[in-house]
DNA sequence: AAATATAATTAGATTAGTCTAATTATTGTA
DNA sequence: TACAATAATTAGACTAATCTAATTATATTT
């Protein structure tokens, strides 16, 4: 089995891979870790003796295929435990990242199969992010950032590029949710604020880079 | 927060207080942790110093009443999580001790709480073992062994001693469940076998052991 | 009470994951 | 292309948790 901390790490180059391009620096993973870049180099050199990347010296690390498989399989650990915590135990969808943290490390595949089957197999978590099934495959989204659409064009409100309680919270406030068909009423040119309409009647007004940090699918 | 290995060291000091008496010696918790001797005086030195056991050299080492609080809160955790695993997930009884020891350790009173809120409060852990509530106490059981019955006397079946998936499941093929009443008809002078009348028609001989590892309330 | 057996501790080493300080590569710019 | 700036690596050290081998306490038995 794989320490916590080489799990971590896995996830951590998984998703800078995925925003960032395909090969990783020492420098990004040191940030996103929270640890001073010859640790990173320590730790991958080791991970890269276990076939989990690969390591070129300078040149930065990618996941192998082993790697991957890992690095998926703990993102479906956390969402699914991120829709239990919500959707059974009550919390919010700001008050679980921290806890699912902590149990995406349990080691079960079949515990985490039980408990999608619990869950009546959700597609996404809370936040809109896709849960990959149990072979591993992570259903790519075909939705954008509301700031690239255009006036009158609207769409269905279906994530978020920003996990932190703060940005969240804000949304709880103004009063948007996951679901939400949203269409752009104005852009403002001076400031690039956006003016929305959303479901009946309500009309709000959101900064760029609210628009920039919410997803949308195009009908 | 406490690091897993430390909690691992309370709750076997705490189990082994429990059983065989207030102070506890190097050599047993060695063996219940399956580590060596000297493992265990360099881990209770250092835990002496984060005040969780009092340490003597050589004279063994007891739970301070701190240590005692995180040993009940862990034990809490672990049998929430056994119920949740057989109650909500369908899991047996004989399969959940190890995925309960991995989620015992995840740190939140809050997570606990609203747990044991999901589960409607349970009294008891799917092998009878009662579970400390939110305050740490523990309902002391007034359970005797089966073993310690005489003949004619009857009562229910509301916990084991022996937690073993074997033994579980030979419990499970001989027919019996917690909550069966259970009345013994005849004992084996010659080797201890016990005749038990189950449940309204039902009879079942059991060995010596068996009914050394089954606790039954009277009436 | 002395001799022996058992249990516990100390000493010294190992591994994973981290650090700081020093060194070496790489990249960008003049 | 050479120089400076930035990024990455090596070297050496630390902590937690473990080990084996050697030593010291405690307990038991004659």
């Amino acid at each position: 089995m794989h320490s916590f901390t080489e799990e971590n790490y896995l996830k951590a180059i998984y998703k800078l891979q995925e925003t960032n391009g395909e090969v990783v620096a020492t420098s990004s993973l040191a940030q996103v870790m929270g640890v001073h870049a010859p640790s990173v180099t320590d730790m991958l050199k080791r991970m890269a003796g276990k076939k989990l990347v690969t390591y070129q010296k300078s040149k930065g690390f990618k996941l192998t295929e082993k790697g991957k498989q890992v690095a998926v399989g703990i993102i479906r650990n956390h969402r699914l435990w991120e829709v239990f915590l919500v959707d059974k135990l009550g919390y919010k969808w700001d008050e679980v990242h921290d806890l699912a943290e902590q149990l995406e490390h349990i080691h079960s595949e079949d515990l985490t199969n039980k408990l999608d089957k619990f869950l009546g197999f959700p597609k996404a978590d809370p936040h809109g992010d896709p849960i990959p099934d149990a072979n591993g495959v992570l259903p790519k989204s075909k939705a954008v950032l509301l700031s690239t659409l255009k006036i009158e064009e609207k769409g269905t409100f279906t994530g978020v590029t920003d996990h932190t309680p703060a940005f969240l919270n804000y949304l709880d406030k103004a009063g948007i949710s996951l679901g939400n068909t949203v269409k752009v009423k104005a852009i403002e040119e001076f400031d690039q604020t956006y003016t929305l309409q959303i479901k009946p009647e309500k009309e709000i007004v959101i900064s760029y880079k609210v628009a920039n940090s919410i997803l949308v699918n195009i009908a």
